[in-house]
RNA sequence: UCCUCGUUAGCUCAGUCGGUAGAGCGGGUGGCUGUUAACCACUAGGUCGGCGGUUCAAGUCCGUCACGAGGAGCCA
């Protein structure tokens, strides 16, 4: 009989074309058990989320060297497809041959039994060979494709913006220096300031924390851009939804509203959700089980239910009104607390909520002022479990008013001089968000830390790997 | 950065009133003819996070530092 190449996804997805059939496949061990007379291997090839199991029997010359092999080898194995005797598996590979391809040394870390994730934290090397991990990265590079797709389809043009940025006037918190001067020698101008005329650039420059400014030049080219990129962010943040690095998307839309932009925000959201769902159906049932019990009733909500949307003003009437304990009181004009958030979207109304027009005093100097003279356009997208996935907002087109809230900000306007040109040459009202990628990756797969949905996570005193 | 909690075998943890260290899993050896975190027996494995203090005596009490986690702020 002809020996055939096969994955295991495939043996799972076309199991009739496969069974009887003679295929060469090849893994790391996951498990094994073995008696004196024959043994069980769970096989993992990569290209699926779930294991096949190998018999094997006395018969092989290479028995015992098999029988002993520890989890995380990599073997090649030859043998037939056919139904499984054993009750948790409809098939198996009865093996004809089983190669040993690379040992894994008797400390292999990873054991058949769970391991938290803090332990998973300190060997991210091994760590995607676990369930939960694979499963996490399966799905985060789904949603990266999903996002592509969402936007492809819809006509919007995909803008890599600048990871080094040449100002610090994005205004997003505090940014890593980007630099080749010399740490020990550091040369300075006769007034004793770091002179950045002899840096690499021959100008101060910094990592980007958003793509934002610079997207919406393109914006005004191609009416519907995106950037999806790595973002990054100096501040000391020590919190279970905060990394160094993380991926931002940040669409940015032509001759758009607010609402325009929530209404874009929604589908979106709805869109990777139902494309993951599909295509990860095992994943997603792993995650429902093992990570977060209502996680799949949570997201078939999200697909059949409306966002909810109030104003940031009805949000601190409903707070008030609730009559709950705060650690910290409502108050119209200041920032809503991380445990009004919670309340709003987890308890009062149970599914994710756009927040919108908020007090201009604690928002960004780019949000289009409202006809009140006391709000601004923007708009944040709160979801249960994770809170923050989205902010975004309506931007200032008028040249004036722009002006006016720059110098209102204590910014320097000159920083802002190819933003404010955009005013001047056919401005128009425009809006955007950007959607934080690994908060929703946390959100779709229920996991909690934002540090076991990154490859290598880079957070404050962490960047090994 | 602030508050709280934690750090004991490779991993997950227990350790009472201060009296010199335990279990399960994993590893090793042997056994077992359909396993599913296989099972059974035996076995090796410890600077109790670092430093300092109190005490006849510290894993245990106190101080301090490091690291980790949770919460807060900042935000995506």
């Amino acid at each position: 009989m002809k020996m055939v190449k096969a994955n295991v996804k495939d043996i799972y997805r076309k199991t009739e074309k496969f069974m009887g059939q003679d295929v060469k496949i090849s893994g790391w061990v996951r498990t094994i058990r073995a008696s004196n007379a024959f043994g069980f291997i769970e096989l993992n090839d990569g290209s699926f989320f779930k294991n096949i199991q190998v018999v094997f029997e006395s018969s092989l010359e290479n028995f015992k060297q098999v029988a002993d092999l520890g989890t995380g080898s990599a073997v090649k194995v030859s043998g037939t497809v056919i139904e499984s005797e054993g009750a948790k598996q409809p098939f198996e590979i009865k093996a004809k041959q089983v190669a040993v391809v690379g040992e894994a040394d008797e400390d292999f870390p990873l054991q058949k039994k769970r391991h938290t994730f803090e332990y998973l934290r300190t060997i991210a090397h091994l760590r995607p060979r676990t369930n939960a991990f694979s499963a996490v990265f399966r799905v985060r590079s789904l949603v990266a494709y999903a996002i592509h797709k969402f936007f492809n389809e819809r006509g919007f043009v995909y803008v890599h913006t600048p990871i080094i940025t040449g100002s610090d006037c994005e205004g997003a918190g505090e940014m890593f220096k980007v630099s080749t001067l010399d740490f020990h020698k550091i040369p300075k101008t006769s007034d004793g300031r770091i002179d950045f005329s002899k840096d690499f650039f021959g100008k101060e420059t910094n990592l980007t924390v958003s793509g934002q400014l610079a997207v919406e030049n393109f914006c005004v080219a191609f009416r519907n851009v995106y950037t999806f990129g790595p973002t990054f962010r100096a501040e000391n943040s020590n919190t279970q939804r905060h990394a160094s690095e993380f991926w931002m998307i940040e669409p940015e839309i032509a001759f758009a509203d607010i609402f325009d932009d929530m209404d874009l925000a929604e589908e979106m959201m709805r869109y990777i959700i139902d494309f993951v769902l599909e295509n990860a159906p095992e994943e997603m049932e792993f995650f429902n089980n093992f990570i977060d019990k209502g996680l799949l009733e949570r997201l078939d909500l999200v697909l059949n239910s409306e966002f909810a949307r109030i104003t940031y003003t009805e949000a601190v009437e409903l707070l008030e009104k609730s009559k709950k304990q705060f650690e910290y009181p409502v108050k119209w004009g200041a920032d809503l607390q991380t445990e009004h958030e919670r309340y709003l979207t987890e308890d009062l109304l149970k599914k994710p909520v756009f927040v919108y027009d908020y007090p201009k005093d604690i928002k960004a100097f780019y949000m289009r002022l409202n006809d009140d003279d006391k709000t601004v356009a923007a708009m944040d997208l709160l979801v249960p479990g994770v809170g923050e996935i989205i902010g975004g907002s309506q931007r200032e087109e008028r040249y004036d008013k722009l002006l006016q809230r720059i110098e209102e900000m204590g910014l320097d306007k000159d920083d802002y001089w190819w933003y404010l040109d955009l005013r001047r040459y056919g401005t128009n009202p425009h809006a955007g968000f950007g959607l934080g990628f690994e908060r929703a990756i946390m959100y779709i797969t229920g996991m909690q830390n934002i540090r076991d949905v990154i490859p290598f996570p880079r957070t404050p005193k962490n960047a090994e790997f």
